[in-house]
DNA sequence: CTGTTAGCGCATTCAG
DNA sequence: CTGAATGCGCTAACAG
């Protein structure tokens, strides 16, 4: 039923070799006999087999992906990134979601490893001890995307997320802020979560701000978790004059839960957070947020690992790409 | 470098053929053979070649699922639906993102193939001539999911588009409206753009109201192409009172110019879409939209592939799952 | 420029 | 219950 390259090669009255040069675009063929193999491959309609060329070469040019939450926008922008570039060297890619449950980021780093890509993008997320054996196991290229490991041994490319809160509170301070809350990731999850936060607590502490345990909440990174956590600011004897987001959609429920209290943004309470995904153009007022290359950081990681890959030299391993703030709307000066 | 089955087998004591067996849960072992590979794999560290198991066995477990848009929220829904099932039957899926691109598309069904995937899954977008040329090459099944062919060959599972557009737009009717217009997705695109102006249109018909070409804009499902078309809107001399929205995104946007012109929702203007994603909770005024049971087609159309694959018969081939629409803040009554 | 020959790592008959 | 043998479809030396 299936024609392989020994059908072509009978078909064109040439050898299976032929055949394989042709397809593998080696130049070494005749022009002519280059023709006939290709009128036989269309004839026969053939199609080359990607596993028995990936056994017999021990390469398949693929790369696996795993992706943390493929229903996160920021992840998905990375993957442009990397598909892109993936593309333009001629790499395919394997994406595999991890549903952001640790137990599925093992399982899927097996798998994709399992299936012999030749590289291995990891995205988002903690890196673990377990996940640093399950690299190790392979021997393959690893880089991190959009995220990093504690002891900088693994190529990575990410943000200074630690700065990139430091000074989204910081344009809060220079418009005179005194009051700044903060709605955290899990503090558990290094750059988003840890990270952020003390970028925050550094920003208060150099500005002489004593920091209130009120003003901290822990949110899920979901819109739900904004509005909840902005509540409870609101529902305080004083509440801050300024929030600080770790996220885009939990400052947008933020803004919301501000709104519905019939206050307004940025008049009675400013809002700015990290991530500036394109929701942040989405609300009223314009979120303001630090932007996160987030399609970059999917494009470079993946150069990296192509050079990883066919062992050419890397001059750095850990790339550090920069964000900027980028001010729309919800940002004001605090009230007299 | 590598360790092979063969090499599990001598730290075993065994024959490849025994390794094959545990490595497949082959029932035929004796419990302390097994127990003997077990720990000769656990030391070595064997981890199986999928690629050589794919081409011994011509099986690889894993089907292809082509998603037009990965940085679009609906479609990262399908492929969750997709892959909890996928799990269930020990599959592993293989996501390619095609950029909204019938030639990446096209390509992208081609490796698939290539790789040697059992089935493959198609995500939204037109089915062309062509895209049914590449699936009929594939000896593997294929099942469209957020789409149909025109001529009901493929298996598919989807909603309604044309029936969900008219529910939307009965729905504006029955509050009184009769100034409505809409903001359609691509002409071009069959289920998203084409049949829900169909629905639009047959409930205008019904009501007997009379089409107006100025009360028709057509987006590209964009948040900005949402404004731009409801700012046309509110520049003609009588302005609708309501407006249908193809896809939830362009009605945050018209949700939006609507209010940037100091009007209000849905006082002035009521709107409604089809989508209901996690966005439309995501607006103040909260979007009432009709849903559309993303996941459940994702995982109703794995399931049909999985019953393809394994050549057990199927009831239905074409599956069409129920809309529903889920009324919010965003539509009122026309004023007086 | 082209053909011959070995495997790649494993599943799968078929014997035993 | 287990082992030996064969080949999946292709690439990669190696000759010529």
């Amino acid at each position: 039923m299936t024609v392989t390259i020994y059908d072509v090669a009978r078909e064109a009255g040439v050898s299976m070799a032929t055949v394989s040069r042709v397809v593998n675009n080696n130049p070494n063929v005749k022009p002519q006999t280059r023709k006939k193999v290709y009128e036989a491959i269309e004839r026969l309609g053939y199609r080359p087999n990607a596993v028995a060329r990936g056994l017999a070469s021990k390469k398949t040019t693929t790369v696996g992906v795993v992706i943390p939450d493929i229903s996160n926008s920021n992840f998905a922008e990375v993957a442009r990134g990397i598909e892109d570039i993936a593309n333009m060297y001629h790499y395919n890619i394997i994406l595999c979601n991890a549903d952001k449950r640790k137990d599925k980021e093992i399982r899927v780093i097996n798998t994709l490893l399992e299936k012999q890509v030749d590289g291995l993008l990891f995205m988002g997320g903690a890196v673990t001890e377990e996940h640093i054996q399950a690299f190790k196991t392979a021997n393959v290229p690893v880089v991190l995307c959009a995220t990093t490991d504690e002891d900088n041994k693994i190529p990575s490319v990410d943000i200074n997320h630690e700065e990139a809160a430091y000074d989204a509170v910081k344009t809060l301070l220079a418009q005179g802020h005194t009051d700044i809350a903060m709605i955290s990731g899990t503090l558990q999850d290094p750059s988003n979560g840890y990270a952020r936060y003390q970028g925050y607590k550094r920003a208060l502490e150099e500005a002489g701000i004593p920091e209130s345990e009120d003003f901290v909440r822990v949110g899920n990174y979901r819109y739900e978790s904004g509005v909840e956590a902005m509540n409870h600011f609101l529902s305080l004897d004083k509440h801050p004059t300024a929030v600080f987001s770790a996220t885009d959609e939990m400052a947008i429920g933020a803004i919301h839960a501000i709104q519905d209290k019939g206050l307004r943004v940025p008049e009675d309470i400013s809002v700015i957070s990290v991530d500036n995904s394109r929701m942040a153009s989405m609300v009223r007022p314009q979120l303001s947020a630090v932007a996160q290359p987030m399609y970059d950081i999917g494009a470079v990681s993946m150069r990296l690992l192509t050079k990883l890959m066919k062992k050419e030299p890397v001059e750095q391993a850990k790339v550090v790409l920069p964000h900027e703030v980028v001010s729309r709307q919800s940002v004001g000066a605090p009230k007299a």
